[in-house]
DNA sequence: TTATGTGCAAACTATTTGCTCGTCT
DNA sequence: AGACGAGCAAATAGTTTGCACATAA
């Protein structure tokens, strides 16, 4: 697999090796999406019982630094981890908690409001809009 | 003062009742912008030092759920808390992990956006987009 | 005199750190 | 041998819960 290849000569370029523990770890945020930290444990576990929470932690710590998967805050809770190339813009609902997700592209238009008026270079793969969705604004209405 | 009027009046209609902390956190929250419970906690203790965290997050969560207060998550650690008529984007830059803040007006695009696409009513005032900022993308072309 | 609010201790969740030991080179 | 990585236990941060006591209506 090129994800195996790709990761062991990044690693390895900087002096770093390529263990079982790491490629389970990456398999498991490409396979899962949007999985928390215990979540991506629970499914290395299955292959690899005795792999530590620390390690899960450790790896996904590094391979964000190396830019090999990105994390969300979408609300209280743990992160979610996600590979970098499954990008997209997330719209969390506050009142239920349903996500949903939406192209990058929509954001487009404010990505380059926010270049020019601040200098200030948007990340929209990393995204979580709060706001209310419409089944949730449905039974807001009914309500009145 | 009317803030302590009106929380007075919103707590009687609800059967509950006005008291010395509540109003201090309320007070906290106003006064700081963009407090931890944890800070706010501290503030509080300037004057009333026997008050308990435990109280902090009660009353925020009271505070939050009758509208007074809102909070946003701003990347990791704890949430911060505002009042509810402080209302602006939060630019969070995730390599210094400067907040910078600009009016919500400006997504006025995007909130009409989602409202058409997906019947999201975007949430403008609890939002915090993540990006970077001017500063660190200086230096980014200074090392290339 | 009862519902409401507070403080305190303990539980809990998510995450990090220190240390030892194993292993690749 | 020396650097690197993993496992384990303990520490830490943030938050919640249970319970007993206090107090306003």
């Amino acid at each position: 697999m090129e994800t195996a290849r790709g990761l062991r000569k990044t690693l390895h370029d900087r002096g770093m090796r390529m263990t079982p523990q790491r490629q389970l770890v990456l398999d498991a945020v490409r396979s899962l999406e949007h999985a928390t930290p215990e979540q991506i444990c629970q499914r290395v576990q299955e292959t690899a019982p005795t792999v530590n929470i620390t390690t899960i932690y450790r790896t996904l710590d590094l391979l964000d630094r190396l830019g090999l998967v990105r994390h969300t805050h979408l609300g209280h809770g743990a992160p979610s981890y996600s590979v970098d190339d499954h990008q997209h813009v997330h719209l969390v609902c506050h009142v239920c908690g349903s996500i949903q997700e939406i192209p990058c592209e929509l954001l487009d238009p404010l990505v380059g409001t926010l270049r020019e008026r601040d200098g200030f270079e948007l990340d929209a793969s990393h995204l979580a809009l709060s706001g209310t969705c419409r089944d949730c604004l449905t039974q807001e209405q009914e309500t009145e």
